[in-house]
DNA sequence: ATGTTAGGACGTAAATATACGTCGCATTGA
DNA sequence: TCAATGCGACGTATATTTACGTCCTAACAT
């Protein structure tokens, strides 16, 4: 890449684009699926849903983290990790302006 | 990466991250926006709009073209990018269903 | 006290993405 | 006819992502 341009776009191209590519793995968005799914705090046995290994399912997991999307409670010997309400929120809000953003009218031009 | 496990997970989980994917760079959402703004068909001075090369430019018109929600219609020497309106509403729905998905009541547990 | 278990930190290999230059072909205008 | 212009195809270097293994530490149960 030599060097990365991504800073020199609108921030808020950059925002969406950076929610978009945390979203941009399967494994991802079954961590996503199945914390809003079983609706309360899961220990890392996640790794179990997935086919994938441990490790690199943790891996998604701190990518999930990074993004803000969930968080991770330490309880004794075992991290819970569940969604954060706020940032879900904030991502909805982020995706419906990207969609109204992309709004056209029927009589659209191209054939 | 050793080998790619995205086609062991589920289909619906899979479409929508490739969709994320796509969508994954700013130069790709300001394409989306430049397309949907002007709401006419546009040749490749897309460039000049972006601050990144024609042959960079270029690329990312491809990756767009390849998920679908653009096409390129050639005129004389000319080729006319326009957004696939098909497409983009699929994209809508898709997007849509993730969002409906990833939904929770507000007594969630996690504190 | 000690084994077990969960998870963090670190390292690594391969795939993929990003960014760009160059070359060649086809169409248009002079 | 011939130069110029636009774009597709190809190649390439670097960055990043994906996938995994291993080691170490902390807490819990026995």
């Amino acid at each position: 890449m030599v060097v990365s341009k991504t800073d020199l776009f609108e921030e808020v191209l950059q925002e969406r684009a950076y929610l978009f590519k945390a979203l941009a793995h399967p494994a991802r968005l079954q961590i996503l699926q199945f914390l809003s799914q079983t609706k309360t705090c899961i220990s890392c046995d996640i790794s179990e849903e997935l086919p994938l290994s441990r490790t690199t399912v943790k891996q998604h997991l701190k990518e999930l983290k990074n993004v803000g999307l969930i968080k991770g409670t330490v309880e004794g010997v075992k991290t819970n990790y569940c969604l954060d309400y706020e940032k879900v929120d904030e991502m909805k809000k982020i995706l419906n302006g990207f969609l109204q953003e992309i709004e056209f009218p029927k009589d659209f031009c191209c054939k």
